[in-house]
DNA sequence: CGAAATTAATTAACTAACTTTACTATTTCT
DNA sequence: AGAAATAGTAAAGTTAGTTAATTAATTTCG
């Protein structure tokens, strides 16, 4: 008595087809997941917001922030690079930088080679500030984390890194789907 | 000969310090977790622009499009259980509802046993809207997690539902904290 | 009962976090 | 040299949300 025969309603399609990913059949515990992946992205963004106000800057300069202590290596990095590593446009990340630079958090000097270019690096203060924020993030990360073994942690890193591949993969072929179908749209215009 | 003795630079602080999250020690691994994760979650929020797109509405319509229909049971759903269920503010709830409305994907009724309520339900329209999505969600979340196995994706599973959780305590844990220390801030009136 | 407090939804005004477009300066290519 | 490409920037606009105030209905309780 489920669904196959008689006048039951069609049965829903479902939202995810592969084997591995469906429990007995039910896409249940996919749904599940994937409102559990939103609200710890909700989170995370919550998180880092707050490791922002405790550096004394907004949550999207805080991760400019880091993008620069990350990329700068001896010489510096520039605008575009960063740009490109956050996924966020050049416009955005020269504002914010100049705001970080105001905020003396970030120095920043014109490329003698190329002068178009600048070179982008955190100050002495700028080093402190992400140095003195480890004590509060060390605690929360591991607090995030405690339940975590070895094993789940690698796992987790492993999957993370091919989700992160394949889901550009799949943002690709969705752009060809939704193109095809301008469809719906509840539109006050022709279409 | 790691930073133990000598003039090297005090060695950083890590970011993490739970053993199971180090490699060698080193929160590099961990690190580029973090990185990916980001990634990965500024790739949702795009796929579910794109969702939201296919079904003829915004990215923050689709996600409350979607509550609706999780959350409606027989009776229909309020505005504030579909705030707190996506930890939004009720007001822009209200408001987005009220563009649904109007989209004439969601249905919406006064409670007749306490009339400061609201009922929510999906429209005809707006459950075959979400419906026929499933043609393209299915196969882009198969792509998305193509490379799974069925033990990975019961890890993944079950490790997001513990990190929701925690991550809730930890974000309290990080308001002590920040509270504590309203230190830094390059203001610009004295504090 | 009737006043005070509480709750649900809404509105308006605002803010943060971006993007797009257009532009300038510089470098590279031919 | 001139055309095309590249790096960064400024200005204006958009989107996704928030906070604060308001209205209306309900509950609490002296």
């Amino acid at each position: 008595m489920k669904a196959t025969s008689g006048k039951a309603k069609a049965a829903p399609a479902k939202t995810v087809t592969k084997k591995e990913l469906l429990t007995k059949g039910s896409d249940a515990n996919f749904r599940q997941y994937i409102h559990d992946l939103f609200a710890f992205s909700v989170r995370m963004q919550d998180v880092r917001n707050r490791f922002g106000a405790f550096v004394g800057v907004s949550g999207s300069q805080y991760i400019i922030l880091l993008a620069v202590s990350n990329l700068q290596g001896q010489e510096g990095v520039g605008v575009n690079v960063i740009a490109k590593h956050l996924q966020l446009s050049s416009a955005f990340i020269t504002m914010e930088i100049n705001n970080l630079v105001t905020a003396g958090l970030v120095d920043k000097a014109t490329d003698p080679a190329d002068r178009r270019r600048v070179r982008l690096m955190l100050s002495a203060e700028g080093a402190q500030r992400l140095e003195n924020l480890k004590t509060i993030q060390a605690p929360v990360n591991d607090a995030i984390y405690s339940s975590l073994t070895r094993e789940e942690f690698e796992t987790l890193r492993d999957v993370m890194s091919r989700l992160v591949q394949h889901s550009a993969e799949a943002l690709a072929l969705l752009d060809f789907y939704v193109a095809k179908s301008s469809s719906n749209k509840t539109g006050t215009y022709g279409g």
